[in-house]
DNA sequence: TTGTAAGCGTTATCAA
DNA sequence: TTGATAACGCTTACAA
């Protein structure tokens, strides 16, 4: 079957193909009679718009690039199915780029991206060790950040979610709710919204007159065995330790297991809260406080601003924070 | 910053763009001389290949697309981060859409992919009651079905899990650990998986002498507060109900905890094991039994085979079943 | 309101 | 071993 092009089009309804260009994009005028013919052929034969055609003509290419570190991490998945949709409503398509926060992928990636012509290009978070440096790779695609900072923020837009606001909020719950000494526990490979929320929870300690200091945060790698051996000797030096914000909810979880092997009565003995409010939360033993970040709004700040900066790529330099919701759950609870 | 072509390379390498052609595509021949001469000023220039161009000309995209219902879903996310990391070795890259089970969606992204000339597609699931049917979209891409059983099994490939097997060697299992009336619990909207896994469990019935009738089929429906309504419902029409076989873990999970609000013991009273073996299985209580499919392997002979398809479009009809592992926790243990 | 034709960056054919 | 050039399907001045 071979593929109909304007050409075809033109022959079959009797005009040029710049008629038929018109029609199509609804560019430049033409009699409403064409325009019904055009259509009509079009419907017809079932023609497809060759965008590599357009592309390579326009220098548009209607495809955004999304970068993002691992998509079966929920906080991630759910922020690019959305940003996805919104942007298909608009009539982008997107390519989806899983980096495993491998450097070398995520430059293999902007290569083929910047190739392919993308558009815009949103990227997500990462490890602290590569900001983001995309002015190095040249070109002049505008793109922003979703809780990645960049190293250049002026060149791009910042989204994040207000992950201080959140540590500072739980953290102030926990100590409302009676601990006496809390801890962060965060993964040592630290993002930058780790260090947010880090800086959150010390904020909160200051101000309520905690102090901030070795027994306060609990250093944690993968894989859980590894974990839930730093976790007991943590426990063995500070075995005071009654209340734990952690930085996401797969650790909040991992932790609530660990110390339930080690006999410890949550919420009773210790309270714990997490980051990112995933559906899990609600079928953990007991269901896990967590601080929300609103994906939906991220998302369509995300694309929403992407798409004005493609319109306008000087208007860079902006940071947007979205604020997020503490959700309390019986991890927490007197 | 100009976009640097082929045209730039010539004329700085001092010979023709036919010549740089070959040398980037190691087409033709050429001397080692002006090979390194080429491969340098490119080096130089950080010259990157235009694809729509490239693409207009050689009818070949070196893009994938791939139509998936839900990405936030464990399976379906692992499923398609793997089969892109592979794609993404061979120099492929991939469209990820999320179709959300949208009949129209679906099919408007077929459009699109059509259009940007991908080379291939991947189909992954899908309600049953739009059976894809590619082939009435006409143009001949090649492309593979998982877990979706298309109307036309002739011109495709067709890769599952044994769901068979699984919900076979699972409802064996409720058996052996002493459920004398075990039932299958499913969600209205039936996938091809779900009807296979009805059937392994219905033959696993009858292979034990145990009778199939409305109170071995728990239908659901979400949101979850139905699902309660549902479950009480049946309860109150069966107590005997002494073990679940759940469509997925989400499900199983859900269930757990509205057995726990009505004062079941899990594992005690009633078992419970799930499909997908998800992440979330180690956290909830009981942890939660599983049937494993084994993305890895689907995900590699998905992009393999699909890859062979675009060399040899005529090799279709395949079906290609994939063993599934039963991982037994606490939910379903004696 | 419509048509002609140039040109986007590549590859491929043919000739040199 | 190389170079000139047509062609891929589309948009867009410019002409008519």
């Amino acid at each position: 079957m071979k593929k109909v092009s304007v050409k075809d089009i033109a022959k079959l309804s009797g005009v040029s193909v710049a008629t038929v260009s018109r029609v199509i994009n609804n560019n430049g005028r033409f009699s409403e009679e064409t325009r019904k013919k055009v259509l009509q052929v079009i419907e017809e034969t079932g023609y497809e718009m060759n965008y590599s055609a357009k592309t390579l003509r326009t220098n548009k290419s209607y495809t955004i690039g999304i970068l993002v570190p691992d998509i079966s991490n929920y906080f991630f998945s759910d922020v690019v199915q959305k940003i996805e949709y919104i942007l298909f409503e608009r009539g982008y398509s997107t390519i989806i780029c899983n980096t495993g926060r491998n450097e070398k992928k995520e430059l293999d990636y902007l290569k083929v991206l910047q190739g392919k012509g993308v558009d815009g290009l949103i990227v997500i978070s990462g490890a602290e060790e590569f900001s983001f440096d995309y002015t190095e790779a040249k070109k002049e695609i505008p793109y922003i950040c979703i809780d990645r900072e960049p190293k250049d923020k002026s060149q791009t837009t910042f989204i994040s979610s207000n992950h201080y606001q959140g540590a500072f909020e739980a953290t102030e719950h926990l100590i409302k709710v009676g601990c006496r000494h809390p801890i962060f526990a965060v993964l040592n490979r630290k993002s930058t919204s780790a260090k947010e929320r880090l800086s959150g929870f010390k904020e909160a300690l200051k101000k309520n007159h905690f102090t901030f200091d070795n027994s306060s945060i609990l250093y944690l790698d993968n894989p859980p065995a590894e974990m839930k051996r730093q976790t007991q000797a943590f426990f063995n030096n500070y075995p005071t330790t009654d209340g734990i914000l952690a930085t996401n909810d797969a650790i909040a979880l991992e932790l609530l297991n660990i110390l339930h092997n080690m006999q410890y009565k949550i919420p009773e003995q210790i309270k714990v809260i997490g980051f990112d409010d995933s559906p899990i939360t609600n079928y953990s033993t007991p269901p896990l406080s967590s601080v929300q970040q609103d994906t939906a709004k991220i998302a369509e700040t995300a694309a929403n601003h992407l798409l004005y900066l493609m319109k306008h790529p000087n208007e860079t330099g902006q940071t947007l924070i979205v604020p997020v919701t503490l959700k309390l759950r019986q991890s927490s609870a007197l």
